[in-house]
DNA sequence: GTCATGTTATATCGAAACGATACGTGAACA
DNA sequence: TGTTCACGTATCGTTTCGATATAACATGAC
């Protein structure tokens, strides 16, 4: 995912790695942070599968006249990078529903077809419903015999994933009427889900 | 974590992986499943540190007279497993505030001390305000020229951290109702966080 | 009867991410 | 002058993940 996140920040523009660790964080409104642990292994592997290069240009670091013993490592796209990056905007296939891959996808949603930021935010959808589904059943089994803390915990679990199935109720509310203004149909209710395939 | 968590299990019954794997899942209402990828290699780290011995014992499979190849391994707690994790419950230092130890501590907060109890409910509110208010000021700044699908990411986010920081407050107010009726102390209102140490 | 499917159960593999930390430069400020 | 902070690259060992292999047995369909 990191890696995901990485070509989608040097599609806009080449970055070095410190500033793209600055960026990661803003990338999902601070949640998760990915450490120097992560970026660094991920930009050599990158390199290596011919993603990106470094460029010794890039601004000169602030150096008054002297240059420093280690150089900014400036990173850009390659045509395979920008081939790669395109090919991960257009997987609406079921990893891309995960935890970690999803909210890194809708980051860079504005670059991605309609088509398949309806089908992501469905195939999200269908699998957190599930989730909260298996949540709700197993906390109203186990209610009574819980003790406080195990209870909220659930409970507030419970009310997350119940908020996030409401979210994307709305993003994809908000994507068929953009679609259907488009093609000029009248508008339709919710599409009842065909469940588990 | 797995590691915290597999103690809190054993303490109550002894258990083979499988078992373990499926009342991990319940733990925290759903969230954070734990793979086997996991479970396996840090049941042996344990064993090898001593915290955990196998039992051959345990309740034979449902086999009707052929003991099967492979048996059940059963594991256990030993005597430094217990003290372990007493250790573990009785700690309320910083990285027990972190994301994933937070919840699977709260999960065994039944067996934790309220003293402890109160210092982790805080320690944890103080992040994750830390992290909201970070959240609000980077969305302040940036909410124009954010895109549609950022902008709603983010929000969520906020949203999240902001419903975390208040259920957080409502669980410390209800410990210090129960600290004050203890103690016949007189009820006091919610105390002015100090920030950043 | 037997054949697909599902559940119980243990286990391994490589890849990915983490937290902490080291090292170094320069600016700000007390 | 010294200390703290922001910039910047980098590595270490540890933990976790996802996919997959293997195998015993149970259930129900054909």
């Amino acid at each position: 995912m990191l890696e995901f996140a990485v070509l989608g920040l040097l599609a806009d523009a080449p970055m070095h790695g410190y500033e793209l660790r600055k960026r990661l964080g803003g990338l999902l409104g601070g949640l998760r942070a990915f450490s120097y642990g992560s970026l660094y292994p991920t930009l050599r592997r990158m390199q290596a599968a011919g993603w990106i290069t470094e460029t010794g240009s890039g601004v000169a670091p602030p150096t008054s006249g002297l240059r420093p013993k280690r150089a900014r490592v400036v990173y850009q796209l390659t045509a395979q990078g920008k081939e790669h990056f395109a090919d991960l905007l257009a997987d609406a296939s079921p990893p891309s529903w995960a935890d970690d891959r999803f909210d890194v996808h809708l980051a860079f949603f504005a670059r991605t077809s309609a088509e398949v930021r309806l089908r992501i935010l469905q195939g999200r959808r269908r699998r957190v419903a599930d989730r909260r589904d298996g949540m709700r059943a197993s906390l109203g089994r186990a209610r009574e015999r819980l003790d406080r803390y195990t209870r909220e915990l659930a409970e507030h679990g419970l009310e997350s994933a119940d908020r996030e199935v409401r979210w994307l109720d709305e993003l994809i509310a908000g994507e068929q009427a953009d679609t259907s203004s488009e093609a000029a149909r009248p508008a339709m209710g919710p599409q009842p889900q065909p469940h588990h395939p």
